[in-house]
DNA sequence: TGACTCATGTCAGTATCCTGACATACCGTT
DNA sequence: AACGGTATGTCAGGATACTGACATGAGTCA
């Protein structure tokens, strides 16, 4: 191993991208157990707060395009965890809800996922924890300003 | 579209991967008129950095798997942006290197992606952005520490 | 020296996600 | 009522990344 990290690390963008992949490496681990990928366990959260979302409101939650999102969600009701009606009931949106084994893998899904972030944030104050709330919204909200 | 984002936003594992997602599209953005990804280009900041880093090394510093890298590298040599040796000269490390191809196009994606994080960056003053440095560190270290 | 462990490069197969495109349905204005 | 703009669900194709596996070379230790 060379020496690693001269200037790059020092660049927060760099560092922002590390912890993202570190933390998806780290809910992977968690999920892999339950048999749920990120992605599944992020929309199984979106719907549990928000039931009746549709397929492409649950892409743009879990930051994936609708098409992916769709290929997602027919595995997640072959497999019983969510359900859709046949037809829309008003225009095109087929309306999504938890079934109740996908409520209740959720649960065990919920409880490691928070274990994980609790394991993240240790050794932070909650004034460090709202700080980095708000720098990062902050930085979300100056990089949507011009990329539409 | 219904109401969005109850609980979910809450939480900084969620912000960390919305951030992370919007400066990688912010990126593409940027560097699509190169004809680089944003993979293509952390591999050459990392050459430009460290000059002789092994795929394997590349590959860890970029967040991909070793065989992605590879793949990527073989492109990136037929491309004339860095060259390899054809034999390792000691063990199987092949040490990789910018080409003067490499090096040209490099300057100007690092450019493109310096005004990128500067527009991340804008509404945050020095010390806040220290601050977040320091929070992001804190989670990646916690986070590395049982995930092995 | 020989056995063991680890890291690297590479090949093959698979999975995942994305881009492009189309038809349809709502909503606004004219 | 008719139109254009927008949003949705879906299909097809291709790009990208990953997992699994193998052989090779270096380092360690008995």
């Amino acid at each position: 191993m060379s020496q690693d990290g001269v200037a790059l690390e020092t660049s927060l963008g760099y560092l922002l991208k590390e912890a993202a992949s570190a933390l998806r490496a780290a809910m992977e681990d968690a999920l892999r157990p339950l048999g749920l990928t990120v992605t599944q366990y992020a929309c199984l959260e979106l719907l549990a707060q928000c039931p009746g979302l549709s397929g492409s409101e649950l892409a743009r939650g879990a930051f994936v395009t609708r098409q992916s999102m769709n290929v997602l969600l027919q595995a997640m009701e072959r497999d019983g965890y969510v359900t859709r009606p046949a037809e829309a009931p008003v225009g095109k949106v087929l309306p999504t809800r938890l079934a109740p084994d996908g409520r209740r893998i959720l649960e065990k899904a919920s409880a490691e996922v928070r274990a994980v972030e609790v394991r993240m944030l240790e050794g932070m104050t909650a004034t460090e924890q709202s700080a980095t709330f708000a720098a990062l919204r902050s930085m979300v909200d100056s990089l949507r300003a011009d990329g539409t």
